[in-house]
DNA sequence: CTAAAATGTGTAACCGGTTACATGTGGTAA
DNA sequence: TTACCACATGTAACCGGTTACACATTTTAG
């Protein structure tokens, strides 16, 4: 339980710590027979470099934040597992954030970067509008976004990429599809309206109903708020935890259903709500797809068994985790990239819960 | 960008390091008016103290790290919200590791500890019973496991901790309700039955099955391995992620239901293996609940709406990490604690998978 | 009023590595 | 033979904090 230290092994083999050093990192110059007894006594004595000094030393950690709102989201899961995967194969380790929607826990870890603990980040933090964000770009730390964007640093030299799924395209696959099978009164149920990414989401949305003729309504479009905004917090619901979003989401989706018979149609964007639009339907007495239409979005294992078989907007999550992380890690050791933006595109999955209108 | 340290709010406090160093942590005396002068000062000049130099002066990082196969489990994946939750109202950090079953990178991640990145670990590492370990708990390193047991231990001072659900109760539950629909083949689908645990949850299949008078026959519990174990290796398969998994499973379940045509209900010990199991089921063109009755293993959001809803064995997974978490900090934090042992209930869900036999 | 205790602050030794620089070999090309 | 370069290794200055200890100044207690 003693702590061996580069000196005890510079001691047992007879050289300085310098060379201990230079035989760990594979730096320099090291006599090869000088290098196999200090790999013996390392190996011996089971010594392991002390990563805080080395992190100290060196100025980086070799370890990278992932914050997220939530795991509970099997695309988030996919990615997670990628991400990681992706990391350790460069050589590094990867920081677990789970914010739970609360935005002072991401502003928190986001500080991580900036205190040397963390060389990088990956996030889809919800406050991308903050402050503290756009500080930290400009302050040049490396960042990766996914699924968000950020306006005002075009040109700007920054440590920056982005990773995406093409929202719009996701909203226009789904609404389209049901378009085409007839239906003329589609509803969407979806989260934060202040987060920037709604509007790429409803833009497809729009422009699906445009291509078919059909008119936007704005009542058609439910929003559950998932995090808490200063500015309009008074009105939105601000759920602590996936069983709070559950209840709400319930508790919405009545509602809207209830309140518009004539909706034949429902897209769901954030697979969080799901759970909740499908009690809902049932506590509302409909049936899918004989007397409801539903899409979801991210594709998950028991998607196929589901009653009924549920059709999807899959998202290529494994895909995108891999690019994150790999996009990081280069803007990590490339000091001046370009900042990169990745789209890749969604895919509809057609399984059993749409069907003709009427 | 330049980083700002502490030294430089000294200087332009007009005050040593030892006196930020002060009034960063809290500690010793400082006089109130120049707190709030080197406070002013770090906000000003937004300062957040080198968090590498800290862990190398004080020996700790505030950092654990939490070793699982896969996320892709719902019970994981509440398990780590609930740890991650709790670590951070404690100060704590968490270092993510998802091992996808291969032992080399849980060995790997299991060094971290020693190399002095971690305080501590918590896990349900599959060589838990590999030196590696062993050496782990016998250097005193905080570990908590999770549904794993240590043999050889007892009695030893070690800083090691164990949260389990009570696994063998777990399949008595499954069992014995089936047993009371009055099925008399009840088939088991199992991962790796090396695994420690494997013991304890057919204990719980044979217990039932004893208390109603039924015989057990080895040929109804079948093993889909999921890692891989040195021994036996060439007689296991050894899907390397997920995916692999369910082809597997899909495979292993399929044989089975074909070979055991008068098993009338099935057990699904993994979560992580109902995807495929179900899929099998449908392929040899069998029915739920009516050719088949199918307990399966951790609640999730969706199983109520599966066709059937599903009847489940729930895992008190946030429970589980709550205590975890708490149990590794006690570890951490208070060097000479007993090896504590935490034991929760399992619970039977049931909804309208099972059917009375025939 | 004086001794002891509490308060406040600086100095400097650490934590355990990394690495620039100095120094010293031996081999090889001119 | 001289000059130069690749190879090999040690010395010591960092990296940016924490904290034991020394010293000074107040308070408080008896």
């Amino acid at each position: 339980m003693t702590k061996i230290t580069a000196r005890q092994i510079a001691a047992q083999t007879g050289v300085s710590i310098a060379t201990v050093s230079r035989t760990i990192n594979n730096n320099g110059y090291v006599h090869a027979d000088v290098r196999a007894r200090i790999e013996a006594a390392m190996r011996d004595l089971g010594y392991l470099p002390n990563q805080a000094a080395r992190n100290l030393a060196t100025g980086r950690t070799r370890t990278v934040g992932l914050v997220l709102q939530t795991l509970h989201s099997p695309a988030f899961v996919d990615m997670t597992e990628a991400i990681q995967m992706t990391l350790r194969e460069k050589g590094y380790f990867l920081l677990m954030c789970n914010t739970q929607f609360n935005q002072q826990i991401e502003t928190d870890y986001l500080r991580l970067v900036q205190s040397g603990m963390l060389d990088g980040m990956i996030t889809n933090a919800i406050n991308d509008t903050a402050t503290e964000m756009r500080q930290l770009v400009q302050q040049n730390y490396p960042i990766v976004f996914i699924n968000r964007s950020l306006t005002g640093i075009e040109g700007q030299p920054t440590r920056t990429g982005f990773v995406q799924m093409d929202l719009q395209h996701a909203t226009f696959l789904a609404t389209d599809y049901l378009a085409g099978l007839g239906h003329r009164r589609i509803g969407v149920m979806t989260g934060d309206m202040q987060l920037s990414t709604q509007q790429r989401r409803l833009g497809g949305y729009r422009e699906a109903l445009q291509a078919r003729g059909l008119e936007f309504d704005p009542l058609l479009v439910r929003a559950v708020a998932v995090n808490r905004h200063e500015a309009t917090e008074e009105e939105q619901l601000t759920p602590k935890n996936a069983n709070a979003l559950h209840e709400a989401t319930v508790q919405a989706t009545g509602e809207f259903l209830t309140a518009m018979p004539d909706v034949s149609a429902l897209i769901v964007i954030y697979h969080t709500m799901l759970s909740g639009v499908l009690q809902a339907i049932r506590q509302v007495g409909r049936r899918v797809p004989d007397d409801l239409s539903l899409v979801a979005f991210s594709d998950f294992p028991m998607a196929p068994f589901l009653d009924p078989p549920l059709t999807v907007v899959a998202q290529p999550s494994t895909e995108m985790g891999h690019k994150a992380a790999e996009m990081l890690v280069a803007l990590i050791e490339q000091p001046s990239q370009p900042a990169q933006h990745v789209l890749l595109r969604p895919e509809l999955i057609v399984r059993q819960s749409c069907k003709l209108y009427p």
